[in-house]
DNA sequence: ATTATAAATATAAACGATTACACAAAAGAA
DNA sequence: TTCTTTTGTGTAATCGTTTATATTTATAAT
């Protein structure tokens, strides 16, 4: 590697000078650093961010850390948040967790020691012991779309209830009764304030929920038993018309469903998602589902830690909400009825 | 921050000895261990990454650069990296361009100065003298499916042209003889490539592409004309009963371009993808597509770079091959011929 | 008891940068 | 000329670690 000294050496001048003449600080003859900046060229040089960092003590990356990149929520997510962060002149360090609990703690581990500054964190558990570590060692975070009553202070919530409850409630206005749901673990508080509006929604028709046309705990990595559960759902002379599905994912996991089994969406089977990815707009027939506002999120969250390290305090974060995208996968049957 | 030298104030001994505690080497009476464990303890101390990796000279960040993440195909090459990578003690620094030159060129400058030891690029655009200068920090790269003549030794290449043929050959020999094609701009090699393949087979059966089934230089992320050109192309006359996209993603908007104008897919269309992403499984019918070899990809990329950093040589790198996946996205025309 | 060896700890020099401080030369003011 | 002030450059301390070397103490060998 070559170092400050041996351009220093190169030209003639000593290291301190070699460095104004970098930063751009203090006097300097434009001869000289004219000359410097032709033995930075020559010898390719280019002062290591360690020592810099090291040094000034200016750390400039933050971090995201994600359960998963296939979901392209996240993704999507990922781009605004680099976005954001970069205006602010952080760099983002990604992380993947692929919904393991032991590599976000081994995540965080490492962090502590790492030249970051502050930590935006989708866990994928239910557990955060181990993120309210992070306070210990100065490291501003915030959790994503989580609701952790012991440490809300640091947690950026969407009213998923009440969005759940929105989307429930929408396929019931259109006529729907018999309405199934699907939902991953509850682990992440995020999916049991979903299911908890879906509830409330039936509830507040005086509906309910067959056992049989309710998917609890659903692995969404689990390529085997999770279409399985769905077809074995869809089968069942009960069956639910419609169906919430916890996250897109899961619904693009009915479409399949509904194909292999001949059923038409929207005709014989209706379909809500949530999430509003990409593929949302793709699939055939497009997905209705709840759009979180991602580029919101990521902006409060980003500012949330600025905040933090610039002051030192704590803004209060607000709970945001997500809206309805209605394209084309839920029946009306109440026009089906007046049409006959 | 709390340092070693806290650790060390705070247990009364050296700040050597505490180094030597928490590395394991050297003699050590273990009652001083424990005292300095919980000292170690007490403080919270974590030791600065910066300093250790200044000091030791240990960088081990690999960074991969991609030029987005929404494209599933990348994030999938993502998590492959990541375990590779993490495999053979690497943390990995992702970046995306987001299709941008001018960000890729940012990101590489930077590069050279952070602790990064490797890196492995989906470069967006064919100029690639910004990533040549690497070779001149001493930082080994490997360029990921792409052709560059003049740096071929580190471009690790998927057999593109091959696989094209190969696809279109497939629609060829299942009856299709109108066949149209989707590409985006061939500053990017491999979809240069993937043309010339279909055009291969296109020939090899004394067959042409009429230049209005012929959509060249689309961009994947302008969601206005992208669709509106896709259209326009399924509203002529002579439209194309078969198209062959340069990746999932536009046959994805060919999906919905055929939904849009009530035509089913296989029935009305076929269409043929490139990716294997996860969501060609997902949509409706399932999409025959190109798999490109993932793990390999990422595993051998990894091992070409750790290879040249432990040993200080270049690897010849292998040109790898694409298989198809077959779904239903594709009518058989002769079935049907016969079947009449 | 003396010496050699092993075990336990400390001192101090790095790693590659920044920067406070010191110093010298040139320019301007008296 | 002499004294300030401005400009240009160098010296050396520092950031938080690791580690070669030195030093002390305990143990074993003679």
């Amino acid at each position: 590697m070559v170092t400050i000294k041996d351009v220093a050496k190169k030209c003639g001048f000593s290291v301190c000078t070699v460095s104004r003449a970098l930063s751009g600080k203090g006097y300097l003859k434009e001869e000289t650093r004219q000359k410097i900046m032709e033995a930075v060229a020559e010898l390719n040089y280019r002062p290591n961010t360690l020592a810099v960092n090291l040094k000034t003590g200016r750390r400039q990356t933050l971090a995201l850390i994600l359960p998963s990149l296939t979901n392209i929520f996240y993704a999507k997510l990922e781009q605004y948040m680099e976005a954001f962060a970069s205006e602010k002149g952080y760099l983002l360090y990604l992380s993947n967790t692929e919904y393991s609990l032991e590599k976000e703690k081994q995540i965080i581990e490492n962090l502590a020691g790492m030249d970051i500054v502050g930590v935006i964190i989708f866990t994928a558990s239910g557990e955060h012991e181990h993120i309210k570590k992070l306070s210990g060692f100065g490291i501003p975070y915030v959790y994503m779309n989580r609701y952790f009553e012991d440490d809300l202070e640091h947690c950026l919530r969407l009213d998923n209830k009440k969005a759940a409850f929105e989307a429930v409630n929408y396929m019931i206005q259109l006529g729907h009764r018999n309405i199934g749901g699907i939902f991953q673990s509850f682990a992440n508080s995020s999916y049991q304030e979903r299911y908890e509006g879906m509830m409330e929604a039936l509830a507040a028709h005086g509906l309910t929920c067959h056992p049989d046309n309710l998917l609890l705990d659903v692995n969404p990595e689990d390529m085997g038993t999770t279409p399985a559960r769905i077809l074995q759902m869809l089968q069942q002379p009960e069956r639910p018309m419609a169906i919430f599905a916890c996250n897109d994912m899961m619904a693009f996991n009915v479409y399949r469903a509904a194909y292999i089994l001949g059923l038409q969406i929207p005709e014989h089977l209706s379909v809500f998602g949530y999430d509003n990815c990409i593929m949302a707009n793709f699939v055939t027939p497009p997905l209705s589902t709840v759009s979180a506002p991602a580029k919101q999120l990521s902006s409060i969250a980003v500012d949330f830690i600025d905040h933090h390290i610039q002051t030192g305090d704590i803004k209060k974060l607000p709970v945001l909400n997500a809206s309805l995208v209605i394209r084309n996968s839920v029946k009306n049957l109440k026009d089906y009825k007046e049409g006959q």
